[in-house]
DNA sequence: CCAAACAACTTAACATGTTAAGTACATTCC
DNA sequence: GGAATGTACTTAACATGTTAAGTTGTTTGG
C-alpha cells in the first residue's frame, strides 16, 4: 500500500467523520421516525430547559452557521417548534425559545435518544468513551 | 448546571463535530488558495497514484453519497481535473481516474496540506493522536 | 430466451454548508 | 447630534447532504 493512500484512509478529519457517520447512523431512525431533522433536533436540544437562547449563541451552541440557522428556525417556527421574542433595549437581537410543541416533541425523543447512547457505551465502554472525550476536547480546545 | 444541558455538551456526535470543524479550520485556507472544497480535495486524493477507481468504490472511500459525488464528478470532469471511462464488460459501471491537471493540484496541495497536519501533530502529541486513532476507528468499526 | 429481479449510476427535491453581501439597529467619537 | 463604525441577523448564490425515484444495463430463473 503505497504511502498517499495509507495517508489518506489515515488522516484525522476523515476519521472523525467517519466515527460521527457510524454513530449518527444509529439516531438517525429515531429523527427520521418523528419528522426532524439532525440540525433541527440539535436546535430543539440546545434551547431546552432554558428560558431562551439568542440566536448567535445558539449558533456557537450548535455548530451551525448563521445562515443555516436562520433558515431551520425559519421552519422551527412555522412548525410550531420554537418562538421568535424581541429582546428589549436592542432591536437587533432575537430571543429563540422551545413552543409547546417543541417541548412535548423534546420530551418524546430524548428518552429514545438517550436509549441509543447507552447500547453504544455499552458497546466501546465508558473508560474507553471518557478517554475519547478528553482526546476529541484537546483538538477543539 | 442541569443534567440536560451538561448532556447537550457533551454528546459523542457534537464532540466530534467540535472536533472536526476545529482541524479543518486549519485547512480549509489552503483549499480555499487553490479554488477547490473540501470534498472535491477528498475525491481528488482518494484517486491519487491509483489507475482509477469506480463511483461506488469513490464514494466509500471518500465517505461521500452517490448522489453528491455524482455532482462533484461533474464538476471535476468540467475543470478537466478528472476523466470518465467505461468499464469494458459492463456498461453500468465508470471508471473515474485523475487527468494530468489533477495531479498537478494534488502535487501543489499536498505538501501544504502535509505540513499543516504535522503542525496539528506537533500541538496535540503523536502518541495523544495515535490513541485517538485508535478510539475513532473502534467506533467505526 | 425473456421476463423478473438486481446493480450502478443519475435525477429530483428539499435541507444544510459556506462565503459574500445586504439590512437594520446600536455605539462611538468628533 | 450626526456621520462613521460596529453588531446582529438575514438574503443570496452555489455546493453538498439526504432520501426517493428514475434510467440503463446486467443477471437469473423458468
Amino acid at each position: 500500500m503505497s504511502q498517499d493512500l495509507r495517508d489518506f484512509q489515515k488522516n484525522l478529519p476523515m476519521s472523525l467523520l467517519r466515527a460521527r457517520e457510524a454513530v449518527m447512523s444509529r439516531f438517525r431512525p429515531i429523527m427520521r421516525d418523528h419528522d426532524i431533522t439532525e440540525q433541527q433536533w440539535r436546535v430543539i436540544r440546545a434551547l431546552y430547559g432554558l428560558d431562551g437562547l439568542e440566536v448567535t449563541a445558539l449558533a456557537q451552541k450548535t455548530m451551525l452557521l448563521m445562515p443555516s440557522l436562520t433558515r431551520i428556525l425559519k421552519t422551527l417556527e412555522e412548525q410550531k417548534l420554537v418562538k421568535r421574542f424581541s429582546v428589549e433595549g436592542d432591536n437587533r437581537r432575537k430571543l429563540i425559545r422551545l413552543a409547546e410543541k417543541g417541548r412535548n416533541l423534546y420530551k418524546k425523543m430524548a428518552p429514545l435518544s438517550e436509549a441509543e447512547y447507552k447500547k453504544i457505551e455499552a458497546r466501546i465502554g465508558s473508560e474507553k468513551l471518557s478517554e475519547l472525550y478528553v482526546l476529541l476536547e484537546s483538538i477543539a480546545d
